[in-house]
DNA sequence: CACAGATCGTTTAGTAGGTTAACAATTATC
DNA sequence: GATAATTGTTAACCTACTAAACGATCTGTG
């Protein structure tokens, strides 16, 4: 649309047509914002952060990885990592353990309670986006996992 | 899975089999920050950052809105829409025009700039946009949108 | 009409979630 | 054995918000 064309209508556009509704980004970003709403909420003040209960799960299912591992893994810097593992290790639910082969590096070793723990909040958090997808059918929400994961594949 | 499940099984586990990865919110902010790492690339370091675009696309379509009114369509505070309308008063982009009607309000007014800088940045990402998307054919980008939609309106 | 209450834009202070650059310690490579 | 690369870490910085409080203004009720 130009200019001129868009002066020659009424003044206010009706919010469904805008190319902004038709971006995948802002709509991401939007829908982002929702699901981690509710997140937050259901997790309380001093639950796991989305970021700190992704590195757990990394830690407690691929056990021994190192910090620049993991960091990779989530995508994130190591400097950026070392407050996450810090909280993890100050709640217990991890140890830094020193390996003799390569005096660098420390891996991240899971606790019991770390297991735990990583258990119960996946429990929360699958309860949490059962109830807020529920207007998704199975077919639908797989679909949208598979399409997000597609869009991950290019930042490789 | 069970803890003593998993300790029968091998230590690693594939990384496709976790259940991070059927997570609807760690692949939303994955898929997020890839795309917003090739907006940020493409719109430059002077360039418009998504959330003062968005406001901007909301000024220029929908003219004269308050900034109560587009605080609540962005989804934000009104305290934190200042910086961004002064952002885009600073570059030139919209007015805040005294209402005489009520003096509490300044309604949001575009300038020929704004509404030339919308229009050329809407095509910088666009044309991103179907870079970064250019393996979901047409079908599958429609409905990636409509699946996101529907996760946003859960939220009002 | 008066006035209590809501609303508007704004400032300030705080938070979450990162990045970049530099560093010493250590290991790998030539 | 010298040089380069890697690891975890700190420090300083940045973006993108929120929450609380403020004066100015408007609205609804008695």
């Amino acid at each position: 649309m130009t200019r001129t064309q868009r002066k020659a209508r009424a003044d206010a556009m009706d919010v469904s047509e805008m190319a902004l509704e038709t971006l995948v980004g802002y709509n991401l970003k939007r829908a982002y914002v929702v699901l981690q709403n509710d997140y937050r909420a259901v997790m309380g003040d001093h639950g796991l952060s989305p970021r700190v209960f992704s590195a757990l799960t990394f830690v407690v299912e691929m056990p021994n990885l190192t910090q620049s591992d993991l960091a990779r893994r989530l995508g994130i810097e190591r400097s950026g990592l070392v407050a996450i593992v810090d909280e993890l290790e100050a709640r217990g639910y991890l140890n830094r353990v020193a390996v003799p082969q390569d005096r660098r590096i420390q891996a991240l070793a899971p606790t019991e309670s770390g297991v735990q723990a990583y258990e119960a909040a996946l429990a929360l958090i699958n309860e949490h986006e059962d109830r807020m997808l529920h207007m998704l059918n199975a077919e639908e929400r797989e679909q949208l996992v598979h399409l997000l994961k597609k869009i991950r594949e290019i930042g490789e």
